[in-house]
RNA sequence: GGGCUCAUAGCUCAGUUGGUUAGAGCGUACGCCUGAUAAGCGUAAGGUCGGUGGUUCGAGUCCACCUGGGCCCA
């Protein structure tokens, strides 16, 4: 298998296929573009992604045979903090500490592109071995300065439209490192921080609550409290707000609080039900009462005092609020976590309080006490400052896993900063976007319900990444007014540095080298100009993609595929969604099928730590890519993939059934000479329509185009498991458990060009004709074995190619003169008899009186079974493989065993043995055939 | 925890707009053949259609909830 693989590949590849199909089909009027969604190189190719080539594959390789335009350009996404990571664990600790520095950011740019390039090989070895055909040689990969340009062109026109803007955004940050921080980038560990209990106190009239919550009778007369929890007292100067859970019930409880040593006073907290146990015992509350509850959505918009800034606090409500811990209520600064962000681009709490300098200190704006101090400090200050100020209830100390730097093992704090956005609302892109989805087709249906749910709520996209390896975003900021700059003449001259020498020419050139003299900032005038000096996101690069198709010859815009896994709802479908939107205001693909994740047998997904991944290299090494191809074909791609060595080896045994079929058929062509004058090829003049045939072989290509049908309808709406099914169930029932077992007697035993031979050639011919056609597009290994094979074969290039491959030629199609309804419903009853029959020759098979069929006499009762007489008797033994069938009355069916003796030729039982002087041993009709053969 | 999704014999899959005893192949068991032979043929046993409720004259098919798996998000 190994060995027939290879060379095929080396065949293919002297060929130069790929190109041959291309410009077969270059002037074909239909057009199919299947746009390749690019992996990263950084690694070996796993399961799911040959899955995912061999499905597309497979699909090409099927509208390329059905005379579709229908190039395919594999991509890679080159740049990325992947890349980036993995580059980093190889390097010393003497060159990580030199890349830190910005004069050698190109030097390790090199390296990651170095990196890249490495696995490119590798993968597209990978990929190739699997059959797959495509410009492998001339690849898509989103570093190459085209591309680049592309993308910063992209990225120029949705700032001209006015989606891009800056804004703040919380990030991990390393205080210490002073550096934005990646999730790889984080170690999460065990650590301990104070835990405290705050009140906020209520500022509205209490009259006014008291009507919003339904409820007059609370006593206006006392103070009242919202009380959060949190395990991050420094964030409290950025607290903007506070959140409760819609759903939740909170009550208020009146306490006797102690105040002074003697002084005490009732006050009324407001904490939720669910937590309202847990609080008590943990604040040390004994007398206290419950007063009343609410829900917590009439809680909503209730304004507290912050308990130590001159500000008010709204209360807000959010989903994420849980009853784990705490009191329900939860302390929101926006600038400090992705959650309070997020509440807060809801409830619009801008601008974000931001009072964190990038090396962890409090800045200006923030009350006296903590000015200047670092975080961790001001816990400290901040809990004396609530103390003292009455607002505090209550510290502990808690262990929780918490994120750390991966260089310098310090805890790591959330810390809004300045970003690049594209704005989902901006024109309307998201109304857009979702009339796009709607306009798409997806395969299987609810892709579109999952991805529109998710364009529905999903935030502005952040496009900035303070990283290394990518493309930079080409923004400008005036030295003068700060003004940032990134369309017109600014767009156009960093695509033009980056034409040349790529995205290094960005970090090679200083602003001035790269803008043209003159250039001034349209808003002060200014002369002179500072690097943006984050890159974009890696989605953002990917996601611009689909401006290939307008520049790849054979290509057009939109795509009329894109084929991915289903993660991609949120990945690669949605970012070339959002970008096309804005640039051209529809989605770069017309359909856009998904497909599930390999998973192991027992349905958990693959991982290293389960020790149940199946590397495809070790498929195609063992059972052959076949196999592999196959096995994505046997499964509902659809739902996730089930892949283990007991599917594997199941899935090699019906490989061998269909491969042993078609060598069955083949090695009984070895006499016949297929042309396409179908009359000439046959000794048979019987009638147009039956052209010769016998009804047997009439009946099996009714079959064989009935499969057809099946297969096309199944390919065009990408159901490959429906095809292989199809494929392999007409393998096994129609084929060798009938048609071919049944033939078998006329092969043999008729003469070499007899009538009865030359038709069951001639329909074995058409069949595998059209089977190694059907499954080329799967089994393309072996179909191209067995298409070679035909070849030799034949000298009618109509017919078959003598020279080049299975995949020149065209998917079959169906001949309609073979769909005989009558034909095909007598068959149906005769095929029903024979299931009847069969259940008395085991009887009597296992009663001994017959061992095989061929010595039954079988007797029939025509009662129920009048049709029968409308059946040529002649073709009853050859079903049922039994020498001879007799039609009596009643309605019982009845085996013996003949009573004749046995043709030592085709060995079965007929009175017309022993007849013949010359061959005392042969039947009547064996007795003509060695006669005609011998003269 | 949330969104989407999947769940039919040991395995891979069919089951049309809800309508008679739920199908196929593989595997298994038993048997046949020895002119597809590291093959071929036959017969048989395998399913309370993940669970529980509900709608209906009637549900694998519709609804609700639950359990388990997957992807994405948190």
């Amino acid at each position: 298998m190994q060995k027939i693989e290879a060379d095929l590949l080396a065949h293919w590849e002297n060929l130069d296929l790929y190109q041959q199909i291309q410009a077969k089909n270059k002037t074909a009027a239909k057009k199919f573009v299947l746009h390749d969604g690019p992996p990263y190189p950084n690694g070996d190719i796993h399961l799911g992604h040959a899955l995912n080539k061999i499905i597309k594959d497979i699909i090409i390789k099927y509208k390329s045979m059905q005379g579709f335009a229908s190039p395919y350009i594999p991509g890679w996404d080159c740049h990325g903090l992947p890349i980036e990571t993995q580059l980093i664990k190889q390097l010393t600790d003497e060159e990580r500490k030199k890349y830190k520095e910005p004069n050698k950011k190109v030097e390790f740019r090199n390296r990651c592109k170095e990196y890249a390039l490495k696995y490119v090989d590798l993968q597209r070895q990978e990929f190739k071995r699997l059959g797959a055909l495509g410009d492998w040689e001339n690849p898509y990969l989103t570093i190459d300065p085209l591309y680049e340009a592309d993308i910063i062109r992209l990225f120029g026109d949705l700032a001209e439209k006015g989606y891009v803007y800056r804004g703040l955004k919380p990030i991990h940050w390393c205080p210490h490192c002073e550096t934005a921080l990646a999730e790889a980038e984080l170690e999460y560990e065990e650590d301990k921080s104070p835990s405290i209990y705050v009140k906020f106190e209520i500022r509205n009239p209490k009259s006014e609550i008291n009507s919003k919550i339904k409820n007059p009778n609370l006593p206006t007369d006392l103070p009242w409290f919202f009380v959060v929890w949190t395990t991050t007292p420094w964030t409290l100067p950025a607290n903007m707000a506070i959140a409760a859970h819609a759903e939740y019930e909170y009550v208020f409880i009146n306490v006797k609080c102690q105040m002074t040593n003697d002084k005490y006073r009732n006050e009324i907290y407001i904490v939720a039900e669910g937590l309202l146990e847990d609080f008590v015992k943990r604040v040390g509350i004994t007398d206290y009462q419950i007063i009343d509850k609410t829900k917590g959505e009439y809680l909503e918009g209730v304004v507290a005092k912050h308990p130590f800034i001159d500000c008010d606090v709204m209360l807000v409500l959010d989903e994420y609020v849980t009853l784990e811990q705490g009191t329900g209520l939860v302390h929101i600064a926006p600038g400090h976590g992705i959650e309070d962000y997020k509440v807060g681009l809801k409830y619009k709490l801008f601008p974000i309080v931001m009072p964190v300098t990038a090396d962890g200190r409090f800045d200006e704006t923030v009350p006296e006490f903590i000015r200047g101090e670092f975080y961790k400090k001001a816990n400290d200050l901040i809990i004396e400052q609530l103390k003292n100020g009455g607002s505090f209830l209550r510290l502990e100390n808690i262990k929780h896993s918490f994120p750390h730097c991966w260089r310098c093992k310090n805890p790591v704090i959330f810390r809004a900063t300045e970003q690049w956005f594209v704005s989902v609302d901006h024109l309307g892109m998201r109304e857009k976007a979702l009339k796009a989805i709607i306009d798409t087709k997806w395969y299987p249906a609810w892709g579109e319900n999952r991805i529109r749910g998710m364009v529905e709520t999903r935030p502005d996209w952040c496009i900035s990444r303070q990283r290394t390896w990518g493309v930079p975003i080409p923004v400008f900021y005036c030295d003068k007014c700060h003004q940032p700059s990134m369309t017109g003449i600014f767009n156009e001259s960093i695509r033009k540095i980056v034409l040349e020498r790529g995205t290094n020419g960005w970090f090679d050139l200083s602003a001035k080298e790269i803008l043209p003299s003159g250039t001034k900032c349209s808003k002060c005038d200014g002369d002179s100009f500072t690097k943006e000096t984050d890159i974009l996101d890696v989605w953002f690069e990917s996601g611009s993609s689909h401006a290939l198709l307008e520049r790849l010859p054979d290509h057009h815009w939109p795509a009329d595929l894109y084929l991915e896994g289903s993660d991609q709802h949120r990945g690669w479908f949605q970012s070339s969604l959002l970008i096309a939107v804005g640039y051209k205001g529809r989605a770069p693909f017309n359909s856009v099928l998904t497909h599930g994740f390999t998973i192991d047998d027992k349905g958990k997904k693959m991982s290293k730590s389960l020790g149940n991944v199946i590397g495809p290299q070790e498929v195609v090494k063992e059972y052959g890519a076949d196999v592999l191809r196959l096995w994505v074909a046997s499964t509902d791609f659809r739902n996730d993939m089930a892949a283990s060595k007991n599917i594997l080896v199941q899935v090699r045994e019906a490989y061998s059934k269909i491969r042993n079929t078609c060598r069955f058929l083949i090695s009984n062509l070895y006499d016949f000479t297929p042309s396409s004058d179908v009359r000439r090829s046959l000794p048979l003049e019987k009638g147009e329509n039956e052209r010769g045939l016998l009804e047997l072989d009439r009946w099996i290509l009714l079959r064989l185009n009935r499969l057809i049908e099946r297969i096309i309808q199944s390919y065009d709406e990408y159901e490959l498991h429906v095809v292989y099914h199809a494929l392999y169930e007409f393998c096994v029932n129609d084929l060798s458990a009938h048609y071919l077992d049944m033939s078998k007697d006329r092969l043999y035993c008729d003469g070499k060009s007899s009538p009865e031979r030359r038709s069951a050639q001639f329909a074995m011919w058409e069949i595998l004709f059209a089977l190694v056609g059907m499954m080329a597009p799967v089994l393309s290994f072996t179909a191209e074995d067995i298409g070679r094979h035909m070849a030799a074969m034949t000298n009618d290039k109509c017919l078959m190619p003598n020279e080049g491959s299975i995949f020149l030629s065209n998917f079959p199609k169906i001949k309609e003169e073979y769909l005989d309804k009558e034909l095909e419903a007598r068959w149906e009853k005769i095929m029903v008899l024979r299931a009847e029959v069969y259940k008395v020759l085991e009887e009597k098979r296992a009663n001994k009186i017959i061992s095989a069929s061929i010595e039954a006499v079988v007797e029939i009762g025509l009662q129920g079974r009048e049709w029968l007489k409308a059946v040529d008797p002649k073709i009853l033994p050859m079903v049922l493989i039994v020498s001879q069938v007799k039609l009596v009355d009643g309605d019982k069916i009845a085996v013996s065993k003949a009573s004749d003796q046995k043709c030592g030729r085709c060995w079965m039982l007929l009175p017309t043995v022993g007849k013949s002087h010359q061959h005392p041993d042969l039947c009547e009709r064996c007795e003509k055939v060695v006669r005609e053969l011998t003269g």
